[in-house]
DNA sequence: CTTGACCTTCCCACTGCTGGAAGGTTTAGG
DNA sequence: CCTAAACCTTCCAGCAGTGGGAAGGTCAAG
């Protein structure tokens, strides 16, 4: 067992596009993959479980660099959950803060859209709005 | 009155910095603006209200190729509302997307947070879901 | 006359990929 | 045995939407 994959392999067992592995590896979020003597890159289990990892930081919203400082807690066993925690609380607050920016335009939007006709005639509030001749 | 403004003017009463109008102006989204002798930039009144009218686009959330197309059917004087009110209403939609998307993060992250001890402890549940251990 | 605030163009950086070109390798089928 | 497809490799370029900064021209105040 534990025989080594490819990157297609891991690209599909991962979830993550082959092309955004060697990306990874070429900013250093992950480590240079080993080399078959034909040149192709080579993973282990053990790569799978860190780029399964990344994919889920990353569904979760964590930035690149936030997915780094994740690893690094990750693989550090005398880590404080304090830590942790408290850089999940940051993300948590900056969503919170990019969901109230869109549901505030949201608002706005579907505020001036009940508004307009939306018929034949050119008249309309959405524009009316945009250009400053409000109302 | 309607002297012509340089860049720097239009910037500071349209509210979009000078590099943003220079960019806008080199995509094509406003027409390239009249020069002085001197090679400056020279915009008017009106180059002032489409400016705004871009700013304002912008803030609700629309792309700038949304604008493009909301700047089209402004200067259409034989438009239809529908037409202006159906961008807007998938504008909306795809707000309601991005939101919804990023609730879901935020419920998810939120739900490990709250199990997360927050200690020197390094046990830690955000980590063992993001490693599949989850639990 | 000099200083500083403008303006110009240019090109690079960012985030997080994604696509494509040009080429090497391996495998399955005829 | 040959070919075609499906892999893999590297590198280059691009998306949005700016921001930063270099290198230079211009203009108004003191």
């Amino acid at each position: 067992m534990s025989e080594s994959l490819n990157i297609g392999s891991v690209a599909e067992a991962s979830g993550l596009p082959a092309k955004t592995i060697r990306y990874y590896e070429s900013i250093g979020l992950i480590r240079p993959a080993g080399r078959r003597a034909n040149g192709y890159r080579r993973y282990s289990e053990t790569d799978m479980r860190t780029l399964a990892f990344i994919k889920r930081a990353r569904g979760l919203g964590f930035s690149v660099e936030e997915v780094r400082a994740l690893l690094d807690l990750w693989a550090d066993r005398s880590r404080r959950s304090a830590t942790v925690r408290s850089l999940a609380t940051k993300h948590i607050d900056a969503l919170d803060c990019r969901i109230a920016e869109l549901q505030s335009m949201r608002e706005a939007l579907a505020h001036l859209v009940k508004r307009c006709h939306g018929d034949t005639r050119p008249e309309c509030p959405i524009l009316s709005d945009l250009d400053g001749s409000g109302r």
